[in-house]
DNA sequence: GATGCTATTTCTGTATACAGAGAAGGCCAT
DNA sequence: ATGGCCTTCTCTGTATACAGAAATAGCATC
């Protein structure tokens, strides 16, 4: 291996405060890769693997794995290490509806009790939305998409619920992913943003908070549908 | 210290599948030291002196911690170590109004799906309130009053929604475990729990999760009258 | 040829050694 | 006496060594 050389600089200069450790890079890093779905859903995370691509020890290693276990990103098989969470369909079914839940309530706060320059960011978030769909870009979509839902989050003036729903739909991102699929979502979804949007400048709550409960049941229930394909994917890739 | 010796007896005869290894096993018990209050907000863990307390090296203690850390239940402080985290009074607030909205999503969902199995837990659970209840016994009343929480959440068929509630309510166990000293709290719980009971026996969804949300809401709210004694309290401990 | 027993290898949890960075405390100078 | 600097000690992150248990494979026996 190599002596300990703790951060180099090309890690405390970045803006961030964190990466302060081998265990914490290594934890942002695999997340990532787990996130965008580079390591997917089964796939083994083996900690001296891990170790060796990284040129660290298994202690980082470790720590990082623990770390993603106990945000429910991966799982410890009895024997066999740690594999991506393999969430079951109807787990990611209830994962969508406790989300549509979060989301439901961030609206509904974000239209009782956001301030005008949240509200702004909502509307600007919006319009990115709408330069996208009219691109048909699907990526461009996913990505300002999920700007949109944050800018909802943030306005609902409530930091651990913001908390709670970034991360969940984190754990959900790599699944929603897979939405980019269906094409014709993407005019649906933008439409739903529209009635979303008024709502809530419109400071009606109970409106904003049922469109977009609906908005993203309705995202779980699609997904839904597709889940035998992914199945029948990752068979097939195995 | 000594030979590394696995697990003794003692650990592996329990019915839990669960503690396998030392940092688990350290990670749950210092868990339950922090639920119930034993270590309070602010207080120091210290990986060697934990470590030594246990009878461990170091390393399954810091992973304990790191897992406590992840869970939040405690913070690292640049070179200060691992603390409980001393969660802010209106963050407890911001919390308590998503374990409402958590809690109403279980009323909501028990109503409309419980089986009959399930809502006969929730009225077994509710009569024990009852005499809780009767018997003026605050702490028998704490702990029936959780169960009876719980069998709201497990009627909710939705194994994550479950989970999530269960995991947060754990997280706010320590503060509403403080509300324990306003006595005629507890008959207006159970007044309320018997609201929620009849409505969720009808099937009233909505009433349901409009009774159960406020009355974890105004727990919330009779939390937040608490925090300022609490706060002089903690003072005064140091 | 199949099955059971044993030996070896691998895997994972734990202990320990080590090194660098901060913090603390003492010393010198002004 | 006080402020700044240097020395030491502690603390924490990382590497590595080690040991026990399970998996695997090879061998022998039926």
């Amino acid at each position: 291996m190599q002596k300990p050389f703790f951060w180099d600089s090309t890690h405390v200069d970045s803006g961030q405060v964190h990466p302060s450790s081998l265990s914490e890079q290594l934890r942002e890093d695999v997340e990532e890769q787990i996130v965008t779905g580079a390591y997917g859903p089964g796939a083994r995370l083996d900690e001296v693997e891990l170790a060796a691509a990284f040129n660290v020890s298994r202690t980082p290693a470790r720590e990082a794995l623990i770390q993603l276990g106990a945000a429910g990103f991966i799982e410890k098989r009895q024997r066999k290490g740690w594999v991506v969470a393999e969430i079951p369909a109807n787990r990611l079914c209830e994962m969508f509806e406790v989300m549509a839940e979060l989301e439901a309530m961030c609206a509904r706060l974000a239209a009782r009790r956001g301030t005008e320059a949240e509200h702004q960011a909502i509307l600007a978030a919006h319009e990115a939305c709408r330069q996208a769909c009219e691109a048909k870009d699907p990526d461009a979509y996913f990505r300002l998409n999920e700007e949109f839902h944050f800018a909802i989050y943030n306005a609902s003036q409530n930091q651990f619920l913001i908390d709670q729903a970034r991360v969940l739909q984190r754990r959900l991102r790599p699944y929603r992913r897979l939405q980019l699929r269906v094409r014709s979502r993407i005019g649906k979804s933008f439409e739903e943003h529209e009635a979303i949007v008024k709502a809530i400048m419109a400071g009606d709550a109970d409106a904003a908070s049922a469109l977009l409960k609906a908005h993203v049941v309705v995202q779980g229930e699609r997904f839904a549908d597709l889940v035998a394909s992914l199945e029948a994917c990752k068979r097939a890739a195995q």
